[in-house]
DNA sequence: TTCGCATATTCGTTTAAGCGATTTTATGAT
DNA sequence: ATCATAAAATCGCTTAAACGAATATGCGAA
């Protein structure tokens, strides 16, 4: 799509802000969403696959699993200043990074 | 309200992005944007009640009309790039920006 | 006070989108 | 081959929001 409407419709919700927000830091696969969020299998797919379908995010598959990267195309500069000046500003988002950073080292220490 | 995510609800209907992108140039009553969007009455003023209700705008009564302007926090300044960046690349909003001059002319021209 | 214009509101309908629950598909490990 | 895990897709339901059409309100002018 990459019409600027579709991406203004995929940044109105709640829940795909929160995936951004933890995309800005690093790829991550479907799994670590969910944990991370609290939030079910299904709902991090399909709004995963929205953020897609609006051109924010791209997948890459590797085994059993699929990770998500911003691609946020250039002309969108604006969500820079949204994630950067607002969102981050508020609660919410700051614990789910502090949330993200616990569940990657949970993650790694049962590689161990 | 004047909260992150219902302003970005606000910002995800292209009439209301029409609408602000005309408020961008100039404080504008109920009439000038249904005559300038080519939209109706009902439309504009409900779409303006919307983006009153997400603390996008504000209103100010004289006489019978309604004067609507601006009224973006200062913490929103992505809006600012969205609109100029973004938006007035496009040809929809350029020709609004067109339609609102024409119009604007035609109006005082009847008070001769 | 009656009329007309500007704006807001209400009604009923339609559509988009969110959700949980469940099932399907794909991959890797045993 | 079988099983477990990761992710996507489907189903049915619910809610938000957009719409046109019609009606109501508020104000100024005659």
């Amino acid at each position: 799509m990459e019409n600027l409407l579709d991406v203004l419709k995929a940044l109105s919700d709640e829940t795909r802000l929160r995936i951004i927000n933890l995309l800005y830091e690093k790829e991550l696969c479907v799994c670590d969403i969910m944990e991370t969020l609290e939030i079910s299998q299904a709902k991090a797919s399909r709004h995963l696959i929205y953020l897609k379908n609006a051109d924010l995010v791209k997948d890459r598959k590797q085994a059993q699993w699929v990770y998500y990267s911003l691609a946020i195309d250039e002309r969108f500069k604006f969500i820079d200043r949204l994630v950067y000046d607002n969102l981050r500003n508020l609660e919410l988002y700051q614990n789910d990074l502090q949330n993200l950073t616990d569940w990657l080292k949970r993650k790694t220490m049962n590689c161990d």
